[in-house]
DNA sequence: CCGCTATCTTGGCCTGACCAATTTGGCCTG
DNA sequence: CAGGCCAAATTGGTCAGGCCAAGATAGCGG
């Protein structure tokens, strides 16, 4: 294994974000660098161009300066999320929002403008997830996930905004990429009651209702987050008691 | 001007992303690109490393393929808006569509989660805004669009989502390096309507009302818009006649 | 104590070379 | 003739060393 870059660039981010660097702080130079890692100045230098895209850290001539967290590139958040064990519950809920909160306007484009032959279709996977999660009472929680990943898809798809789709796409990305191992602490609290929200979700798709949809989309994403949260905690109380076998 | 890495990497996004490429296709060898621009392939591979941030191209030992545009990364969406000489209107719309989702999710985290004193802070911002609005009927429109700015990326600061705001402030530049120049065609169409909505927007806010928010921001989202979209016609059709002087 | 300059450092970029993975074309076998 | 298989050529990945211009800095002069 000869990347080095990857791992240096993977040491410099992990400094920065778990703030042993300060923003505006000079970073070393890459020559400096590359004589403490050992390597040659190229992949200092390729480490920084990661660094530099990631948005934490700015390069000119003269030195190179970590950048503030909030001036970052939309990469850091899973960046943000990798950097501890079990990832922090409350970057994630907030991710978990901002998804809510696409996936609900791609709900809204979808009932304006979608035709009725792409409702139904839409309609049809929100009944296969509901499927889905009365089935997942009984264990088979893969499909309950996969089955609502596919309607987020649809939906996005239908919306017709790129803008929201690739944004969206990127950010389930990170978090799945992520919290993907957690999803054997993942159970919904309340299987019927999801379903019911989910059969309300395709009623008012299919009736282009927009007060309706809103109202159960609020719902399913508050049961969202509760499940998330509940999955997050036990998974760090597993972490931190790790008596019996761990899962891995 | 030595940056030829800079004007390969935008040659080959432009013709990308006008589809001169199809997703799937090869893209001719660092080598041979390194040839036909005249650099060394240095030049030519960093060109591609940005081309593969940018996620419209998948870089791999034996060749590099274009990748779709769905499954590009968050920057594509600036660059998308480069590549005319007047922005696609269509696409201004959807980033603007989902600039209103994160700001309507920061305002309701907001009312939520907020101190008096920060919905305070808010509020005068948002009374700024309104003073602002009503005098830019005179003229005075930079002060109109500053306070627009500033009171999103307030509510967006007290909403305390880091994800939120990475992605407002991300989406927001991009859109701003290309549409900041049609200031001189953004005309409010009627300041004391869109006045009193930013007043409804400021009670609501204050008396942590999340339907009057959401009513009153769906219509100021669609006032935005309308605005935005005559600006864009207005600029196309100086584009496309230009018998006077065009500015600049 | 402040401002300016000469020098030194730092990043930017070019050149050339070698390596490993992939592709590709020809070859052999059925 | 079709299909699988192997080796050579091509491609990207990486390393190494060097030169240059743009900032940073220490020292000097005011």
């Amino acid at each position: 294994m000869t990347a080095h870059h990857h791992a240096i660039a993977n040491q410099l981010t992990r400094d920065i974000l778990s703030a042993r660097y300060q923003a505006g702080d000079r970073l070393p130079s890459e020559r400096e660098l590359a004589g403490r890692f050992d390597v040659h100045r190229g992949a200092v230098r390729e480490a920084f161009k990661a660094l530099e895209q990631l948005g934490i850290v700015e390069v000119r001539p003269g030195g190179a300066r970590v950048a503030a967290v909030e001036e970052a590139s939309f990469d850091v958040i899973g960046k943000l999320l990798e950097i501890n064990e079990v990832p922090d519950p409350g970057l994630v809920i907030q991710v978990l929002q901002v998804v809510n909160a696409l996936f609900q306007l791609a709900a809204e484009t979808a009932i304006e403008h979608a035709t009725d032959a792409e409702l139904a279709n839409i309609v049809a996977r929100a009944e296969r997830l509901r499927q889905a999660v009365l089935d997942a009472s009984r264990g088979r929680c893969e499909e309950d996930i996969v089955a609502r990943f596919e309607l987020m898809r649809a939906v996005m798809e239908v919306s017709g905004n790129l803008a929201n789709r690739i944004i969206a796409r990127g950010l389930v990305a990170q978090l799945a990429s992520r919290i993907g191992g957690l999803v054997a602490w993942y159970r919904t609290s309340d299987p019927t009651a999801y379903a019911a929200l989910i059969e309300q979700l395709a009623l008012a798709l299919q009736r282009r209702d927009r007060a309706a949809l809103r109202a159960c989309m609020d719902h399913l994403a508050q049961a969202n987050r509760d499940t998330i949260q509940r999955a997050l905690a036990l998974a760090a109380d597993a972490n931190n008691r790790p008596t019996e076998a761990t899962a891995r």
